[in-house]
DNA sequence: CTCCGTGCCTGTGAGC
DNA sequence: TGCTCACAGGCACGGA
């Protein structure tokens, strides 16, 4: 499942190889990620534009074409980009396949069939779902001071709700939200206006670091995470909590406890992380 | 406002 | 062995 690290590193592979190319056309399987647009008409805008840039917020994925058009891309949860510099069969689960003039191929893969892809014209961006996402982490505005701003505008949430609340932090994921609990020592079910202001300090720095550990490492594949390559990351395994339920808390060494928190599986140490 | 359940999908793995 | 079923979780939406 594709958080802020893993479309980070697909974003600046795909940066590398498909900045300047041009769109033959474009081929699908299913059409269960074209929202309100017809693969007839989705292959009309993209046909004979050439991608000027790639960008990401949070975990959407948006290519600038020449025409002026965005196509944003979100790969949900089991959604892959495969890159093959020339022709390859589709398989099992290839949704799409975009051709470049250079040859090229972008497979887009999905077993679950959950992810979207959109068009927008560029004037229009501005009411896209991704500009109408919170602060990127990675981003230059998300600083100490604008963290705790959104922290003091919901005192009665839970820190987990609320790191996943895509309103406010684009980017977070159960895992990574998981793992930066952890490495805060901060208990997934305490209300935000509970934190203390050190408490708060080190949330922001786990965050960060914890994103960057992910990048770092290429992501995390404990399931379906390949990067452009079909490649894995490595991240799996230096997961503190996450699907580690009953094993060992490296910190303390006791044992990884599982609960339901926001609707989603959490792993915490409920001695490290305590209530 | 905040939480919770449901739907979208299909593979995996536990238990019988 | 083969079946059922809970579970995985990002997001939208409706209801409490």
């Amino acid at each position: 499942m594709p958080e802020l690290p893993e479309v980070e590193c697909i974003v600046r592979d795909l940066k590398e190889y498909l900045n300047g190319k041009k769109f033959t056309g474009v081929s699908f399987a299913f059409y269960n990620m074209l929202q309100g647009i017809s693969p007839e008409a989705f292959e009309k805008e993209i046909r004979g534009e050439v991608i000027r840039d790639i960008k990401r917020k949070g975990k959407y994925i948006l290519f600038f074409l020449s025409n002026d058009i965005i196509l944003e891309v979100h790969l949900r949860m089991t959604g892959r980009l495969h890159y093959y510099p020339g022709p390859v069969d589709p398989q099992k689960y290839t949704g799409a396949v975009f051709y470049f003039e250079s040859g090229d191929e972008l497979h887009y893969q999905d077993v679950r069939k959950f992810g979207t892809f959109r068009l927008y014209a560029k004037q229009m961006l501005y009411k896209s779902k991704p500009c109408l996402l919170g602060l990127d982490p990675l981003a230059e505005n998300f600083t100490l001071n604008s963290f705790s701003e959104m922290l003091k505008k919901n005192p009665g949430r839970m820190i987990k709700s609320f790191l996943l609340d895509q309103k406010y932090i684009a980017g977070m994921g159960n895992i990574y939200t998981d793992e930066t609990l952890f490495r805060a020592g901060i208990n997934p079910g305490r209300k935000v206006g509970s934190l203390s202001l050190k408490e708060i300090n080190r949330l922001f720095e786990s965050l960060l670091s914890t994103l960057k550990e992910g990048i770092n490492c290429r992501g995390t594949s404990i399931s379906d995470y390949r990067d452009i390559w079909g490649q894995e990351g490595e991240f799996q395994k230096r997961l503190k909590v996450y699907r580690r339920e009953g094993s060992n808390c490296l910190r303390c060494g006791g044992a990884i406890r599982r609960k339901v928190v926001a609707g989603r599986g959490t792993y915490y140490c409920p001695v490290c992380q305590p209530l």
